[in-house]
DNA sequence: CTAGACATATTCCTATTAGAAATAGTCTCC
DNA sequence: GGAGACTATTTCTAATAGGAATATGTCTAG
């Protein structure tokens, strides 16, 4: 009893929306604050502030999604000439359709597992491929990574800390911290799991070793 | 001075190489264990395998890489017929070139951040959308997922333990039930802040709701 | 004063990735 | 003997990623 296409799904509070991609959500909910923005804005801000929970997405896509979003009614835009210098450009500001939309999303849309694509734990998933020492290395600039996000939510948490406009932005920079602080923790657990098994492979190969060499 | 395009980039071992994206690299991956599988096999194991850690490729996916691989050398096919019953299938293998090759980026490959789309801390991120409650009941709906994960890798690790041949794989595993342990937490301390927010908000607007009620 | 680096602003192009649906054969259970 | 489930693969479409191209203007070093 599935239906065949849920484009243009209804909602339970009878409006009519088209079904859209998460794209357009995080690009509506940027929005969502009310500031008047240009796609380059757009760009810029995401990578701020969606980098540590949310893959940023590309020009293209921000391009993209104004263009369908205004389609659908969600925003409206206008040119602006830009006094100091500077090309002229295009902002973009929420509807109240566009509003009433994101809501209904944050609201009703399904609580979908995150996506995680993990190279680093595909490689050393691959483990039998790899000399211990490169894994190591491999671990040790992942530990790196996660330690330098760590630092940066942590800087954009107090940052944000003093505006309550920025209270739930804030819980979430809380969240990523905590995040990354884990993701570096888990790193050096997995160092001393390797540590262990290379030691409990040295000791099985002992005797093998030891055959081998006079 | 960069290279336009390091299509075939050689490699500083001398051999020269087709550039492939991820997947290819997790679909030869599979196969480096050394056994001969069918597109399906491929799809099952890595559902089974990767999906703590990295994103299931789809069946298209997977029959793209493989015929990809194939025209590159990675791998060689041949058709079996199956006995009892069940249509027949092509069956993969790794060649020695496909071994050398991931190898070769399991080694050798920049390591990358890993990508992360976290969609229920994007909702919550526009918490100025949602009220308190529906927040808590899609942060509550994680926490479950996160659980519930975690035992499945936990689960899957204590089955993995004992055969040699998985060391890595179970390292990985190990990894997994740790991440989820910790996603779980980062959950609940979540929910904390969020009461503690909702309590200050509440101590906040006790004289204006004074005001206003009377 | 001018070449070059840098920042704003947007578009174009292409490859990768995701995922649903179509197709097809065999098996089992009722 | 038909419904549903499992194996097996292909096809189609949309979403996503990301580099390159194209403007335009500022600022700085030589």
């Amino acid at each position: 009893m599935t239906e065949k296409k849920a484009r243009g799904a209804q909602a339970g509070d009878g409006a009519e929306r088209p079904a859209l991609p998460a794209t357009s959500w995080a690009v509506l909910g940027l929005l969502s604050f009310g500031e008047e923005l240009s796609g380059y804005d757009l760009k810029k801000w995401s990578d701020w502030s969606l980098r540590f929970f949310y893959w940023s997405p590309s020009f293209s896509q921000i391009y993209g999604e104004l263009k369908r979003l205004e389609k659908v009614g969600y925003v409206t835009s206008r040119m602006v000439a830009q006094e100091t210098g500077n090309r002229d450009k295009r902002v973009y500001v929420i509807t109240d359709e566009g509003l009433a939309a994101v809501r209904h999303w944050a609201r009703e849309a399904p609580v979908e597992p995150p996506v995680l694509k993990h190279g680093v734990m595909l490689r050393l998933w691959l483990g039998h491929l790899l000399e211990a020492d490169r894994m190591r290395e491999v671990l040790g600039r992942h530990r790196e990574y996660a330690e330098t996000m760590r630092h940066r939510a942590e800087v954009d948490a107090a940052g944000a800390r003093a505006e309550a406009a920025w209270a739930y932005p804030s819980l979430v920079l809380k969240w990523s911290e905590r995040y990354y602080a884990s993701e570096r923790d888990l790193a050096d657990a997995m160092l001393a799991d390797l540590d262990e098994l290379a030691a409990a492979e040295d000791a099985g190969a002992a005797g093998d070793a030891e055959r081998k060499r006079p």
